[in-house]
RNA sequence: GGAGACGUCGCAUAGUCUGGUCGAGUGCACCACCCUGCUAAGGUGGAGUCCCGGGUUUCCGGGACCGAGGGUUCAAAUCCCUCCGUCUCCGCCA
């Protein structure tokens, strides 16, 4: 949610980072316009609440034969106090539908433009070549046995599928890899819900730009999160939390769950765009100060791993257009993968400064017994299920084995290659 | 799944039966100051969150908030309903 005193000071700036985003002008005004008229009714409201409170006190002191008069004459007021409240209440939630409306203010340096203005900040490693003809990931892993897409298929449909054998351990050893950094860096490891109630979900934001992304059970009325960052954000909802000895760091481990309503007929084939995969993800609550250069130690984690992985990516800047709601910029790191010819993303981090917080009530004090102010949130990957495509395809071999990288081989039991034999 | 108890200001509790002077007492913790020759004890005061208006760095006035949401009433922490959560017992499954 962007903040009241912006909107009101400042109307230009949300207007501009409308048009870097391509979206709607027009939304600012209304949401200013909304203020105005909640703002009078609230006043309105108040005004006879405050008159009929004062009654109350007069009639609570009053001697017993008279309170049957005086109450008598409240009657109409407490009917107008009634509906003044309404009144008041309606004008609220016009207001906060409009504020909602709006997304994150852009930061300066986001592209503007749509998905395909990004800007390449820089690419990091050799595009890998071959000697021999490279078989694309799916080839490599039903070879191999990694992973079972038709069994996955038969039970859960398309998109859907089993790890097998070494493809669950390789799984499981990048992830706990990526823990064991985390961990190393200061980060709360954490197993998160992966069902959450309607008011975190739409405090993340992911109910404006992404609601068809989303699993939805009317049973119960919760939704399956696409990343737990939904569940990490939500974690301090409604808090006021303790910054004073810096950012608090979480790094979630959980299944995630995705529709990919818009995207039927792309990526069908294999494991690179699934219902349900796993993650793990980096979540820090800081002060908006710190924000922009947090946002940088993310990427810079991200990067790590993948250097850990050895495999060539470049790193992009997304323009507006392409940033959800709640995002202010959002660098991602996109692996080469041989067979496709192109980077396919494979982290995403997310400055979205003090929108979440803002949502979900999350504060902190900048000063000892001072007063509260919003914190800023991040978030960024440090490995998914998705990973296992580009390891494969970066390190395979003429006789169809892929190499495990070195630092993925402690959490293999010393593996150096799967090869087809096993 | 059945029965019951409970949910109050950081923590622990009072207030609910008998609606009004309760945004709310007490203890602990906390902050400031005082006192004591010093990591104890004591004294005084302060302190919640959010919103609106005015003044504008630490101010004043008003409103909301006692798990959440409705209702009754001139008036709700207090009465009624729904939901959520916690605990205990029973059943069921391990």
């Amino acid at each position: 949610m962007i903040d009241v005193e912006l909107l009101r000071a400042h109307p230009e700036r949300l207007r501009a980072s409308q048009r870097a985003r391509q979206a709607d002008e027009s939304a600012v005004d209304r949401a200013l316009e909304a203020d105005t008229a909640r703002r009078e009714a609230l006043t309105a409201f108040e005004t006879l609440r405050a008159e009929q409170k004062a009654f109350g006190r007069r009639v609570a002191k009053a001697a017993k034969d008279e309170k049957a008069a005086l109450v008598s004459q409240v009657r109409e007021l407490a009917e107008r106090v009634k509906q003044a409240e309404a009144a008041a209440r309606d004008a609220d939630e016009t207001f906060q539908a409009a504020l909602r409306g709006i997304p994150n203010l852009v930061l300066a340096g986001v592209p503007e433009g749509g998905e395909d203005d990004y800007e390449v900040l820089r690419e990091v490693g050799e595009r890998t070549t071959f000697d021999f003809e490279p078989q694309d990931h799916v080839a490599l892993g039903e070879r191999l046995h990694l992973f079972d897409l038709e069994r996955g298929a038969k039970v859960s449909g398309t998109r859907f599928y089993y790890l097998t054998g070494w493809g669950a351990r390789l799984q499981l050893a990048l992830l706990t890899m990526a823990l064991d950094q985390a961990v190393a860096n200061g980060f709360t490891p954490m197993i998160t819900p992966t069902l959450v109630n309607p008011e975190i979900m739409r405090g993340t934001g992911f109910l404006d730009s992404h609601a068809d992304e989303i699993y939805y059970l009317p049973a119960d009325d919760q939704y399956l999160v696409g990343t737990s960052e939904v569940a990490l954000a939500g974690y301090h909802a409604g808090e006021i939390i303790d910054l004073s000895k810096g950012p608090q760091r979480f790094a979630g481990w959980s299944t995630c769950y995705r529709r990919e309503a818009g995207a039927s007929g792309r990526d069908t084939r294999g494991i690179l765009r699934v219902h349900q995969f796993d993650k793990l993800e980096m979540y820090v609550y800081t002060t908006p100060e710190d924000a922009a250069a947090e946002h940088q130690r993310l990427l810079a984690w991200e990067e790590e791993m993948l250097a850990k992985i050895e495999v060539p990516y470049r790193v992009i800047n997304t323009a507006a257009g392409d940033l959800g709601s709640s995002a202010a910029q959002k660098f991602d790191t996109e692996a080469w993968i041989p067979t496709q010819g192109c980077y396919r993303e494979l982290t995403s981090t997310s400055n979205t400064t003090t929108f979440q917080a803002r949502r979900l009530g999350i504060r902190y004090r900048p000063e000892p017994g001072g007063p509260t102010t919003p914190v800023a949130t991040l978030n960024g990957t440090l490995a998914t299920t998705r990973w296992l495509v580009a390891i494969l395809e970066n390190h395979q071999q003429a006789d169809g084995s892929v190499v495990v990288p070195d630092a993925l081989r402690p959490y293999l039991g010393g593996l150096e290659a799967i090869t087809p034999e096993d």
